[in-house]
DNA sequence: CTGTAGAAGTTGAATTTCGAACCAATGGAT
DNA sequence: ATCCATTGGTTCGAAATTCAACTTCTACAG
């Protein structure tokens, strides 16, 4: 499987879990994308009201939210700036470090998250875990956690 | 595992599984995007070079390759377009169907992809397929192809 | 033939994302 | 006390993505 330059090529085994895995992480964005859009959420103000909802007091950090959804600073600031004209969530400063700010969920945003929960999971399970099964769910599961602990450590390396 | 609105939730086994999934796949996009990043192509741009090597000719018509890669055919002009101004296609109008277009490899996208790939392997495997035992392999491939399947067959679905 | 629905692609404007530069506050060193 | 390197967050301009409108051509029904 290698070559004279010395590069390891990938099997076919490789090529195919490795497309596949590829070709199943789009398609499933991009299906749950859809199944949202009924909701005018996307998959991005979905996983921000999720996180404020399991936080308590319905709040967080920005920079811990920014971690949390594996997103940049940047890109959550304009996010939350728009999901703040949604009227989803509003700015609340921190006393305790007055550089920092909360995220919060609105009332509105609440009741959007109650509302739109039961819709999006049924999604996921129809697009993804009921087609599983509870050994598969077990194999994936435990495949890919050393492969996204071993990310999480990349991240932020230079 | 159900409750009182008859929504059957995710049980934590799932809850973990579907977390895992949607974190290594944007996880590894972002750090085969960066690796890609010293070449000056991202996945997009590698993705097509790719399709187009593989294929006799070196062409494709644009429908095709947009559909192969997961692309509207939007994207994939305005994406062609760069790619063109970048040196590493070109387009040429096909006899057989005077509508349609061929997205051909140049010369010089032939070099880059012979360049790159064995980097761009080197990093799927540093990332994702070397951190898979042969079963883990296997059995992320044969978990996923249903769903790959399942989801290209909701694809075009209204 | 002719008309017309649909396929192949492009375009342009609006939205989102990225990356770098920026400002303000913090927490240690000295 | 005073630096000053870091952290928390925003902003700005450039690049990428989306969405709808549009053009050209094909295929095929009548």
């Amino acid at each position: 499987m290698e070559t004279e330059n010395g590069t390891r090529w990938l099997s076919d085994e490789e090529q195919r879990a490795w497309r596949i895995h590829l070709d199943v992480s789009r398609l499933l964005t991009y299906q749950l994308e859809r199944d949202l859009q009924p909701f005018g959420l996307t998959m991005n103000d979905y996983e921000i009201l999720v996180n404020l909802s399991e936080s308590e007091g319905h709040r967080m950090r920005m920079s811990d939210l920014a971690a949390a959804t594996l997103q940049s600073k940047s890109r959550l600031s304009h996010q939350i700036t728009r999901m703040e004209n949604a009227g989803l969530v509003r700015r609340e400063n921190c006393e305790s470090d007055r550089r920092g700010l909360y995220a919060v969920l609105t009332e509105d945003g609440w009741e959007t998250m109650r509302k739109v929960a039961p819709h999006h999971v049924e999604s996921v399970r129809k697009h993804f875990i009921d087609l599983l099964s509870p050994e598969a769910l077990e194999a994936v599961h435990d495949s890919l956690t050393p492969i996204a602990d071993h990310l999480r450590a990349q991240r932020g390396r230079v």
